[in-house]
DNA sequence: AGCGAGCCGTAC
DNA sequence: GACGTACGGCTCGCTG
């Protein structure tokens, strides 16, 4: 009998929003996970649809690989999401993630797609089909690419005295990197559209073995499905499961609703960048040779020759420490940030740019197999927060360019306040039944008490939503003394140098450091690192370490428990229930608490999603480790004010000893302009 | 032209 | 044994 569905779609694109299926697939499988039937159908058959939503009406379960995507090209192909909402999701990516060793994940020719899992976990080789579709779709490209410019030359637009690579790499350009370059093409600009609007790009759905490709997807997905999902229960990773299944929903959403793009503004900062970059070159004297950013080993050699140091990389830190001896590296410091700029945020937002309703918008996928520790991955965490500031003093602010959405008032923004910190805190409680004391007492009066009213001793118990800010604390050891939040960085400072003070004319520097080495140290650190990073000799990087160490003496004693757990024990449970199978305590250590994070984030975005569903005027739109940001409309400030609060507790964490707290921020005009709510 | 390794720079 | 998790762009060398 019909339990399972596993479905998938052939594509014309990538854009979770603008392309659309041209097939579907999908496989019937019974309760003991043997495939019934597979049917291929084209998406404009209307009668083979309809059957297909038919089955969709009868399952409770659907399976596939990276199903979100799949969910989005139905979406797409007029199947209304509700037909989707209340399912069961299986992603077989998720699996992936969930039931292989995790050591085995890390290995660096481990991969999580389709094909590759089926190779090495099915024994089943589909490279040559998938090389003949793309060798079939290139073949078609270039055919595309050689009409465009033959198109040009008929059109008198192209520039006949041009032969030879310096013609190729024009035709290059315009055709592949089209976003990068346009400035120098003005005179195609017109042709190219015109001729695009002629001849679309050739997709898969013009490729002949496409057909048996969309069916051989569906017997790999059933082949992973049936291989793993009873591992799922046996492994311990039901909870985990039922999760991502619950957050596919409000993901999906979050996706659909995307970014708004102010694309004056951006296209204002470009050509501002790309004059600016046309100003600086970097040129060998020796041979007159002209050097791009990406040639680090040219580069390399170049600084070598004018500083007559050997260097061991090419990168910023490099170059700063040699920019009073090398021209050169002085002028690649400040080409280097606007390449930056200019192909890994302007040019990949102008490639991903939809026009939706006359606003300019980007969309990005969330993938929810993408990391080893629970952690999503998306192409859009990595935008710099530091803007840019040119040589003429203009500044190039990535965050001014995404705005409110047209129709929606607010975008607010809701982030954990030092989350990994507390949760490590909270390990050292769990495996030593009292937190770390000074860790603790960064966040909350631990161990303290105050006095009510009547002047009757109150302990402090653990008051949820920052209550115990509005009272003074005193340390339970020495009534004598008031709590202070623990100045953590402070702490470890002084114990690296004992002589120095906060009086030190120099304390400035030596916190910086003991900071630093806060951070390194929480995600694993030791000296040599810690020389190298601070760029100190090996005893300063000791004695941070050291003072680290003396600092939290929770942390050692977690590090010395899990030593011992993992000699003991193949598996460990995140804060969630996610389990790790890996005996690398050094690993473990960060991925307890960064996926314990990550499993919070996931399962509490869920929950603003139930609160917000009967709330048309609130929009997931964002989510990035720590943060979640929605879009609302004007509502009444009441009503606003009321609703931002119960999104706020929604998300707050309880934990034993102190919890994990969020900070509101708003912005009515751009996410640069964000401020504390 | 396609692919993968290696380097670099960005996020949390 | 020795700083965690990611993503994307670029160059370069290899392959065909």
């Amino acid at each position: 009998m019909l339990k399972y569905l596993i479905y998938d779609t052939e594509t014309t694109g990538l854009n979770i929003v603008t392309d659309k299926p041209f097939l579907f697939q999908y496989g019937l499988v019974d309760e003991d996970l043997n495939l019934l039937d597979v049917k291929v159908f084209k998406a404009k058959d209307k009668k083979n649809k309809q059957k297909f939503i038919d089955y969709i009406k009868k399952v409770d379960t659907i399976v596939g690989h990276n199903i979100k995507f799949d969910i989005h090209m139905a979406i797409n192909s007029g199947i209304d999401i509700s037909f989707f909402k209340d399912k069961n999701y299986i992603d077989t990516a998720v699996l992936a993630r969930l039931v292989i060793s995790h050591d085995q994940q890390r290995d660096s020719s481990f991969s999580i797609a389709l094909k590759k899992l089926a190779v090495r976990y099915l024994g089943k080789d589909t490279a040559q089909e998938e090389h003949l579709l793309k060798a079939e779709l290139s073949q078609l490209t270039l055919e595309h690419k050689a009409n465009m410019k033959q198109y040009f030359i008929d059109k008198g637009v192209w520039d006949l005295s041009l032969s030879g690579r310096a013609e190729t790499k024009v035709i290059n350009e315009v055709y592949n990197n089209w976003n990068k370059v346009f400035h120098k093409y003005i005179h195609l600009k017109q042709a190219r559209l015109d001729f695009l609007k002629l001849n679309p790009a050739p997709n898969y759905s013009d490729c002949s073995n496409v057909w048996t490709y969309a069916e051989t997807d569906i017997y790999l997905t059933h082949g992973l499905f049936k291989l793993w999902y009873h591992d799922v229960v046996k492994l311990q990773q039901v909870p985990t499961l039922i999760r991502i299944s619950k957050a596919t929903i409000p993901y999906v959403l979050m996706e659909r609703k995307g970014m708004s793009v102010n694309l004056n503004k951006l296209i204002q900062d470009r050509n501002m960048i790309i004059k600016e970059m046309s100003k600086t070159k970097i040129i060998d004297p020796r041979n007159g040779f002209e050097y791009s950013i990406g040639q680090h080993a040219k580069l390399k050699e170049l600084y070598e020759y004018e500083t007559g140091m050997l260097l061991k990389s090419a990168d910023k830190q490099t170059r700063k420490e040699i920019e009073s001896k090398s021209p050169s590296a002085r002028k690649a410091n400040y080409i280097a940030k606007m390449e930056k700029y200019l192909s890994s945020y302007i040019t990949r937002i102008l490639n991903k740019l939809s026009i939706i309703d006359n606003e300019y918008k980007v969309f990005t996928q969330y993938n929810f197999a993408g990391t080893v520790t629970g952690r999503l991955s998306s192409d859009f965490q990595q935008f710099p927060k530091e803007p840019l500031e040119l040589a003429n003093g203009y500044v190039v602010n990535i965050r001014d360019w995404f705005v409110v959405p047209k129709g929606n008032k607010y975008m607010f923004y809701f982030d954990y306040s030092q989350m990994e910190l507390r949760l490590q805190c909270e390990w050292t409680n769990i495996v030593s039944g009292s937190p770390d004391l000074n860790m603790a007492r960064a966040f909350s009066p631990y161990k303290c008490h105050c006095y009510d009213s009547n002047g009757n001793k109150v302990p402090y118990q653990g008051e949820p939503n920052k209550y115990f800010k509005t009272r003074d604390w005193y340390l339970d050891e020495d009534p004598a003394i008031k709590w202070q939040p623990t100045d953590l960085h402070a702490l470890t400072t002084k114990n690296a140098f004992p002589g120095v003070s906060e009086m030190d004319p120099d304390w400035g520097h030596y916190r910086q450091l003991g900071k630093r080495a806060n951070f390194a140290c929480n995600y694993g650190a030791a000296a040599p690192k810690i020389a190298d990073a601070l760029n100190v000799d090996f005893p300063t990087a000791q004695a941070l370490v050291d003072g680290y160490k003396k600092a939290f003496k929770g942390v050692v004693d977690f590090s010395k428990w899990l030593y011992k757990h993992t000699r003991t024990t193949p598996s460990t449970p995140n804060l969630l229930l996610r389990r790790y199978y890996s005996r690398n305590k050094h690993l473990l250590q960060n991925w307890l608490v960064q996926g314990s994070g990550a499993d919070i984030l996931l399962e509490k975005t869920t929950e603003v999603y139930e609160y917000i569903k009967d709330k048309p005027w609130w929009n997931l739109m964002i989510s990035v480790h720590d943060e979640l940001g929605l879009t609302c409309d004007g509502i009444p400030k009441a009503q606003l004010d009321k609703e931002v609060k119960a999104i706020q507790n929604i998300m707050v964490y309880q934990l034993s000893a102190v919890d994990v707290t969020v900070d509101v921020e708003a912005t009515e005009t751009s996410w640069a302009n964000k401020v504390d709510y």
